[in-house]
DNA sequence: TATTTATATGTCAATATTGACATGTTAACA
DNA sequence: TGTTAACATGTCAATATTGACATATAAATA
């Protein structure tokens, strides 16, 4: 999947893997994340793969940056992949009902400390999201012409709106739980 | 995170990796699943390391059938685990809205195909959960004793209540966003 | 000016996960 | 009785991901 993230990225324009790194945090981080360390190899084997090209900055570049271009294969790849429908329902993978399912074996104020904590975790995400709205929008950069970025904004923000409404649910979810232990 | 959850089920009762599988699959699934592959090796991997035991039953039995057993190291493995606290909030990763933050590339009718999809499947799944929590209290087979069982009711309640909320927000958001790109 | 923080790129071993391939038994049913 | 579906266990290669280790520059600040 992190394939497909960066040709997306680079599809809009040519970056580094320190600038991919940091327009994922600022943006697919609440549905994808990955480490600078995955992202760094990713690229490379996507260059050898012909979907990338990549120049090294003008040779007084210490920081030996180097900046990615997709390809018109990378960019074949990436509307193949976007032109099929994806007919599977992807797995949640969720560590804290693991533990919840088998707390019946804790103690009960551990259980509550540890959801009052995710319940501040998750607050402070919730916050977060509402911060970022507002500028989100200025993902790539503000020299950014206007015919590239705004067909992306409603469906930018419909992903933002995903986190939001997880965020919500969560918070939900977790008063009811805290609740129900606290009066078991 | 399986290592946990196999020895959590194995707390419970001796078990095979085919009935182990089984449970997971009626009810960790909304929060974790796992391929049969990965729950025999990883069952073969606890042996190894002490923390279960197992025995082939009587040699007439012609399917292999390993039972396997948690030890005394499991079960301090087990409550060692669970008697930390998680301090970090799990990153969610949803393939659907990867592919949606990319999406002004893609042919509008495609998009809303793909999200009618998705929202049949997830009816579906807030369908499933429904007609689930009337029978999945006997996870543990008719003849578990009510002493081990009660505790542990409302804790996969939870779990099970975390599905149908989440199902029920992604619903929500399908609805709208579809919405919002029929109007686009 | 010295120190700290942010910027920036990389490797690598260990672990986790996927998904295909392989195989055989038991129960149901036509 | 033959066939199909469910039961049951396993291997293995490929891929994905994590998290630690390593290193260096540039900018901000004390």
């Amino acid at each position: 999947m992190l394939k497909f993230i960066l040709l997306g990225f680079l599809n809009y324009k040519p970056m580094t893997g320190y600038e991919l790194k940091s327009m994922m945090d600022d943006s697919t981080m609440h549905f994808w994340h990955a480490y600078h360390s995955q992202i760094y190899t990713t690229l490379r084997k996507l260059e050898a793969e012909g979907l990338l090209d990549s120049v090294q900055e003008d040779g007084d570049d210490k920081l030996n940056r180097r900046t990615y271009t997709i390809t018109g294969a990378g960019r074949d790849e990436l509307t193949a992949w976007l032109d099929t429908t994806l007919t599977a329902q992807v797995a949640v993978k969720e560590d804290l009902l693991v533990r919840l399912f088998f707390s019946a074996l804790r103690d009960k104020d551990a259980v509550l400390t540890e959801l009052r904590l995710q319940r501040q975790l998750h607050e402070q995400k919730l916050e977060y999201y509402h911060n970022l709205s507002a500028d989100s929008m200025n993902l790539l950069g503000d020299e950014a012409e206007l015919e590239l970025v705004a067909p992306q904004i409603p469906f930018w923000t419909a992903t933002l709106r995903f986190g939001v409404g997880y965020e919500q649910m969560y918070l939900q979810w977790l008063d009811d739980t805290i609740q129900m232990i606290e009066e078991l």
